[in-house]
DNA sequence: GATTTTTACGCACGCACGTTCTTATTTTCA
DNA sequence: TGAAAATAAGAACGTGCGTGCGTAAAAATC
């Protein structure tokens, strides 16, 4: 790897924290080049322009997560116990404390959602991609007879998304220490509800 | 009501609206001034400072939700009637299509969550009470035995504002058409699922 | 209608932002 | 090892930010 390279990758680094406190807008190339001891031009040279950064940063949280989330959960065996598996590694993701701000999905989607460009657009691929994974999921869920015939992977889908929201804020806005385990007892409502 | 109010209050209207499409750090000044045609300062001294006119924009938003969710859900005979009626208005709330940028709650949850200040302080008052709410809405179902008699009240409050958090963001980042059937169905599961 | 209080403006300030150049330094590779 | 290429720094730019102050205009009060 090239010193470039290496230097765009702790650079990323950083950006990934400081937008998930900060969020994509208050990701600011001054306060990361004094973070990183780096000037401010040496660091913008490396993106070109503010957008590009945050895109960069999206890419790199979507690669993230499939790394600690998705592909984990595909050691396990396809259907429920993958399903499940994918919960729990997806907690993980939401409470990491070296993460502060929570969820950088969640900081982007409430800065982007109703705006325009490419950020927006890069965020909605990687959300898009998110949800047929979780259905996908779910689906196979259906084939291998653990959830009911007539259960609606996208539907499922749907709810797992809500309970790892609801997750996120009541850990990181209320500081409710019970939220993990409401979460699970939803996740477990879930489930049953889909078991033939 | 004298001028100043009058003003305040248009100003108001205003930044509300611009907090939920920019957010209440993208919520500035100078820009919200050039809308309303004032001057900076004009506008500036009705607040003192920017996050006097945050913390405003958030108690605002508490007032509306509670005029337009709350209050017309207590018309509603306690118990599941006006349990289903906040999530009718909620609905109506999340997908009003005079407010860009979505459920400024959402906004600003996701922008405050780790972080220090009166802003953030008041907004976690606004969701304490909310979920407190809810959770009364749910135990008073409880308590008409239209929920079971073991149903966790709180539970149920997790889980509702789950489905509108997801509705939320459905609608307004992936703009999926069918986001109000799938919160409905997930509610449906929800009510049925504590239904004796 | 005169006076006092409220409300709004104009101007300026210091600062941080993203961005663009030019220049110096370091890496890379023949 | 020396030439070429990649990388980082430095200084400067225009812009917009929140904020403070003195003053003019308007409204409220008597």
């Amino acid at each position: 790897m090239s010193k470039g390279e290496a230097t765009r990758e702790r650079i990323l680094d950083r950006a990934f924290l400081m937008a998930g406190r900060d969020g994509l807008d208050g990701l600011t190339i001054g306060a990361l080049a004094d973070e990183l001891k780096l000037s401010k031009s040496g660091l913008f040279s490396h993106f070109g322009s503010k957008e590009e950064l945050q895109v960069a940063v999206i890419d790199l949280a979507e690669s993230r997560f499939t790394e600690l989330v998705m592909l984990p959960a595909f050691k396990a065996p396809r259907g429920l116990p993958r399903f499940e598996r994918i919960f729990e590694q997806w907690i993980d993701w939401v409470m990491d404390t070296r993460t502060p701000g929570g969820c950088i999905f969640a900081q982007a989607i409430a800065e982007l959602d109703d705006r325009q460009g490419r950020p927006r657009d890069v965020l909605v691929q990687t959300q898009e991609t998110l949800v047929d994974a979780l259905a996908k999921s779910a689906q196979l869920a259906v084939d291998e007879g653990h959830f009911k015939k007539d259960t609606d992977a996208r539907q499922v889908a749907f709810e797992l998304h809500g309970i790892m929201m609801t997750l996120n804020m009541y850990t990181r806005l209320l500081k409710d220490r019970r939220a993990v385990d409401r979460a699970r007892q939803a996740f477990k409502r879930l489930v049953q509800f889909h078991t033939p």
